[in-house]
DNA sequence: ATGATAATGAAATACATTTTCAATAAGGAA
DNA sequence: TTCCTTATTGAAAATGTATTTCATTATCAT
């Protein structure tokens, strides 16, 4: 089943209608390699429905980021842009010049988060990491 | 020497003018063990010197972002807090409860770097990481 | 097909940040 | 010290981003 269906059925589930608006935006965000702001959306949402209002695109994000199925992305350059969530335990690459966003795994902080705890008394719940630097077409 | 007078020889250095606003501002990032907004800052700053306005706490911020003497934190519920930036290799531990920030260091990347580059063919250039937990007091 | 109501888009509002500009004050020169 | 240049300041206006309100539209269970 394609990824853009499987959305809309978690979003069925949660009681929401599937809409044009909806499927527009589910698809351009399942499809994209590069995180996407607001506006970003709206523009790319016109073009293939045109009626498309940017407060739309707002709340459709924040369903989906509820979802757990996007999930906001923070750079330097600003705060406001969205990706496809990861699956699992997954953290962000990001492509300095071109903006192109991939999910890597792998990454153990459990010995550091123990050493911290033992020396600070820090309990940590929860980490971010990300890392930026050039895809392998921008290099 | 006071870390507040090592601030303003930057600043000094830089060019800059040495007056009331920044003093205050300096003083307050230097001593403050939390991340703190603009409008944070500008409350505080008020008590001592009242007559400060929001704007200046926006470009006095920006010019100690640029010294590297402050950094932006981010957060889930917002991007808008500063604190005093880390010295040398050092990432950001957040209490989520009482806010507090403390810096950490001893993370060691290099073998996942090296990992993500040979599989993916990036290149890293930089990494965040920022851990979130309970400090001792809030647990 | 019909109807209840969830979803939509335009407009108004709210909030964070930046720009503009006339008045002020820092600090080098005299 | 006093004077002068000009960097800095704060108020107000402007900008950019996000949210709320509300009448209209469209979904989907019946
Ligand atoms: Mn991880
Ligand atoms: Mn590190
Ligand atoms: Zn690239
Ligand atoms: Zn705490």
């Amino acid at each position: 089943m394609p990824e853009s269906e499987q959305w809309l059925e978690l979003l069925e589930e949660k009681g929401c209608r599937i809409t044009e608006p909806r499927r527009t935006i589910v698809d351009l965000m399942v499809h994209s390699d590069n995180a996407l702001s607001p506006i970003d959306l709206f523009d790319k949402a016109r073009a293939s429905f045109p009626k498309m209002g940017l407060v739309t695109v707002y709340r459709t994000l924040e369903i989906l980021n509820q979802l757990g199925l996007v999930e906001r992305v923070h750079q330097k350059g600003g705060c406001h842009m969205y990706l496809r969530a990861a699956n699992g335990h997954e953290h962000i690459m990001l492509c300095t010049r071109c903006g192109q966003a991939a999910y890597f795994h792998g990454d153990d902080l459990g010995a550091l988060i123990h050493k911290i705890n033992s020396e600070s008394g820090f309990l940590i719940q929860e980490h971010w990491l990300q890392l930026h630097g050039l895809c392998k077409n921008c290099q």
